[in-house]
DNA sequence: CCCTATTCGGTTGTATACAATCAAATTTCA
DNA sequence: TGAAATTTGATTGTATACAACCGAATAGGG
């Protein structure tokens, strides 16, 4: 009944009315929920993204990243320095496209990964939700994901 | 059988299979799909919150806003004012209080409302969702943020 | 082999987010 | 009542986001 096709439009402009609100808000308390974990390794939540791509791919060039996580170079380029400085990771020009650039896991990004492994359980420990719900709202996501991409 | 309580950690890192991300990438999406329309209007989705909240309350204070939206003083302050300069609002101290900041809501603030009214509608069509699936998922992103407030 | 279109990062400028800190006003309670 | 604790915004500094634009490198057609 709080559905879209309902006749007053006002309705419509509440907070409490929108999908987008609730995402917003959710995507910056998990962001906050992450902060304590994350803090204790001095890495940011966009960080720890493009890390967990590293850790699983090793190397990628800016656009794969940018590809999978949605992000456009304008905050990617700044985002991957700042790592860079860490030597979490590298950045070179591609020698057979030189338009590219490839990001590579370092040791000391690599050394990350242990303590990190600890924390989506951590974290979903506090969600209270059963496997099932957890399933079903991840799905849900990814269905949302794909029609708006 | 994607959940938390697996048995490989590394599994876990791994962006398809949290919450976080989808979360994080659906509600940039979301205001991306916003742009448009608001562009249309010269707002920012985070102004537009501003708005909505104050189409329904005339009168707000900075830490009303902020409870409701989540957003503490360091992001509201700076954004209220640059919606203050388009007298889109008033800012002034609370007489009975001077701690606190009233915000109202201006003619030209309330004026915006009539052809945002449109928005919400005419995104909820590019969802492919059925009434039931955007209740669900609303009901369900209600509920986690019940959790993590 | 040229000329044009496209691809790919980088840069710039604006607008959030948010931790940390501060100052002023108010409340509390010894 | 008056000092201490709390509340409330504002400020500062850092880190995203992203639109708009730029330049170098590459691809593609004639």
């Amino acid at each position: 009944m709080n559905q879209p096709a309902a006749n007053d439009a006002n309705e419509l402009l509440k907070l409490d009315n929108q999908l987008c609100f609730p995402l917003y808000a959710l995507s910056r308390m998990f962001t906050k929920a992450y902060q304590p974990y994350l803090q204790a390794l001095d890495m940011t939540y966009p960080q720890y993204l493009v890390l967990m791509l590293l850790w699983e791919h090793q190397e990628l060039t800016v656009k794969e990243l940018g590809e999978k996580l949605l992000l456009d170079s304008g905050t990617l380029t700044p985002l991957l320095k700042r790592m860079e400085q860490r030597q979490w990771l590298s950045r070179r020009r591609d020698p057979s496209d030189e338009r590219s650039v490839l990001i590579k896991l370092l040791p000391a990004g690599q050394a990350l990964q242990a303590p990190a492994c600890q924390i989506p359980m951590q974290l979903a420990e506090k969600l209270l939700l059963t496997p099932t719900e957890f399933e079903n709202l991840r799905a849900q996501l990814h269905k949302l994901l794909a029609v708006l991409r």
